[in-house]
DNA sequence: GGCGCAAATGCTACTATGTTGCAAAACCAC
DNA sequence: GTGGTTTTGCAACATAGTAGCATTTGCGCC
């Protein structure tokens, strides 16, 4: 197979940040690029899975990790104490998430940045700002 | 010692939740009364050692949780993976966190919940809005 | 194409944070 | 004080993430 399958755009975005294409990393980017919602750890590594292949955790960990200094992913805390990853937007991280507080899925609501023009009390450097919004996302506000 | 040597509103607030006053849970609670950060289950522990306040590590994070489900307290997740505790403000925990990026801290904004009237992208039901701003202390800022 | 080197992986073992079950102790009403 | 329920303390477990190091792999270079 000399000529590449499909011109996957995680390779660029991969050799763009300096990085070496590897079948992990290459693989896990795809899938963040491919879901619609942060994933964790433990999700991305069971899909890896299903796709045959072969990893280990920590270098899941380490390639996760990669992606987020690189600016290409983005890490955020959950309620859980799991962490999530998601594909970064254009800009930095400078988007708003929704947590469904029902099934815990989170989702990136990109161009939602709102008027955060807060008032600090002085002092404080304000240098970016993290909206999580909890509620119920559309799969399980139905239900109700 | 019969008279109570402080009257203490930590034990009124317990109280006030139909719970029992313990030595452990009265303690706590002033701790976060006094903090004007929020704490981590370690750090509350290290305080409570300080006082002489024997305890065990499953009994602070029973004090913690019943707290938070009582209402008096709130829980958040912080960047490391170390649940952050503090007294809740007056109504529910509808307030601003603002995370110092070089400390660590995080400290809670009262008055400051913004208008987060985001335009959601349809079928989402909006709860709650958590938002936590990054950026300097006034001590960490100074430095710079 | 083969060579060499640095980057990345995979393994084991370890730390940190948080949870569960149960018996003993403490709190509070009486 | 006594009784009954809540709370604690202990031990063991569960989950998320990290560290060190030998091996493999991607990739530039010849």
């Amino acid at each position: 197979m000399s000529t590449h399958t499909h011109p996957s755009s995680a390779e660029s975005l991969i050799t763009a940040q300096g990085g070496r294409i590897t079948r992990t990393r290459v693989a896990v980017l795809e899938i963040l690029l491919a879901a619609d919602q942060s994933l964790t750890h433990d999700e991305i590594g069971l899909a890896l899975a299903e796709q045959g292949i072969k990893h280990d955790r920590v270098t899941l960990y380490r390639t996760l990790d990669w992606l987020v200094e690189s600016g290409v992913a983005h890490k955020m805390a959950g309620d859980d104490r799991a962490r999530r990853f998601g594909v970064a937007a254009s800009g930095p991280h400078e988007h708003a998430h929704f947590h469904c507080d029902r099934c815990g899925k989170v989702v990136c609501l990109e161009g939602l940045q709102p008027a955060v023009a807060v008032n600090l009390p002085g002092g404080y450097q304000l240098d970016r700002a993290e909206l999580v919004l909890h509620g119920a996302c559309p799969t399980c506000g139905k239900g109700a």
